[in-house]
DNA sequence: AAGAACGCTGGACGAGCGAACAGTTAATAT
DNA sequence: ATATTAACTGTTCGCTCGTCCAGCGTTCTT
């Protein structure tokens, strides 16, 4: 439910920015005591009164008398986050890459990159321009969804133990990879290839 | 902090699962009572001691003594999310967009994009080929911050009462529009040239 | 000028809530 | 076979916590 922005006095302003503040380093909602204490307020009623405004301007929702039950509108509207392991360098399957740690984290809603919660996923970044021909770049984050490739899909897949992104083609019940620029030659594989994931997204830097 | 994946009893993963749901569908977690009702334990410290072991396992973290005080480490590790409107057809400064209902949500983590939490972000669709030169494809999201936009970076601007997605360039003191194909002619702004935002992040789908 | 909103103080209440403790039975690990 | 873990029941306690109510002074809106 989209809300246009409300005017917020500054006192008000700087009690939301607690309210946030306190639910990003704790995970969860201070209590009104605690407002109390941070504000330096002599009573704990003040931090009551600032809420029921915040409620009253729709900033926030409160669940009756429950403790720490602030909530932002905006928090239960939003599609659920994923947060998907960004590898620099992989050179194994699936399981064993989970055992690995990451060199960082992505973070997106579900819907942005067609990845449900409980689905296996995982990025690595584009090197090089054998996938120039679909404006796919160096450099880019490419997220992969851990599932059987059908032909044409874009699969990041083993080959001399290293990962690269290809397409995957299936010609006389054989499957390679192909580069989507022509100076780059097909990967047939010496044994079964293994797939590692399927491209559903990709996210480049323009800064 | 990485953790590699842990073992949990079917049981210990219901419980899991119950508290994500809780915590999505209300934005805050359930009480060990709320927990108890759910499974129809008889007791309330049945869900005690599943917390207990679930924090053992190091998969949710609590609070001592606060209600409603469970925790997923992953939540606390995140970078902030970033709530970006996604708009299909702007005609307007970022005051007026601000006004209208977006299309749609893009939720990602902050660092991704390169936008803070404080910053005016937008999100639109790219519709064409004029930026095909640098590999930004039709149907693209692109992200943008509404900012002052440097010579060479590529805005999202209005030209004729038209948001166009182009490089801004300036020569003898004079701002305009270049496309990155040379299909596209330069865009000379009758008046001052209206920017609405700076390219930070493009996305695209794959599949 | 009057009324509403803002931003607090202050006190007291009772329900919500985590926690401790004792225990049982079943399943799993050694 | 024994020990440990898992998955609960059951009771009670005391603290945390939201809520209500009364109020004051200041600022903003009509």
């Amino acid at each position: 439910m989209f809300a246009p922005p409300v005017k917020l006095t500054d006192r008000q302003q700087e009690l939301l920015a607690y309210l946030r503040q306190h639910q990003r380093e704790q995970g969860v909602m201070p209590s009104t005591r605690d407002i109390q204490r941070h504000f330096g307020f002599s009573s704990q009623t003040a931090a009551m009164s600032h809420l029921r405004a915040l409620e009253k301007k729709g900033v926030i929702q409160r669940h009756p008398h429950k403790a720490r039950a602030v909530v932002f509108p905006e928090d239960l509207q939003r599609e659920e986050i994923v947060d998907i392991p960004l590898y620099g360098h992989i050179a194994a399957g699936y399981a064993e890459m989970q055992q690995q740690e990451p060199d960082g984290t992505l973070s997106l809603d579900a819907a942005t990159i067609g990845v449900n919660r409980g689905s296996k996923a995982f990025a690595l970044r584009v090197r090089g321009e054998s996938m120039i021909g679909v404006n796919i770049c160096d450099g880019d984050i490419a997220i992969l969804e851990v599932k059987e490739p059908r032909p044409r899909d874009i699969v990041a897949a083993l080959i001399d133990g290293e990962t690269t992104l290809k397409r995957y083609l299936v010609e006389n019940g054989r499957a390679f990879l192909r580069a989507e620029n022509p100076a780059f030659p097909d990967l047939m594989p010496d044994e079964e290839l293994q797939v590692q994931g399927v491209l559903k997204t990709l996210i480049r830097r323009m800064d």
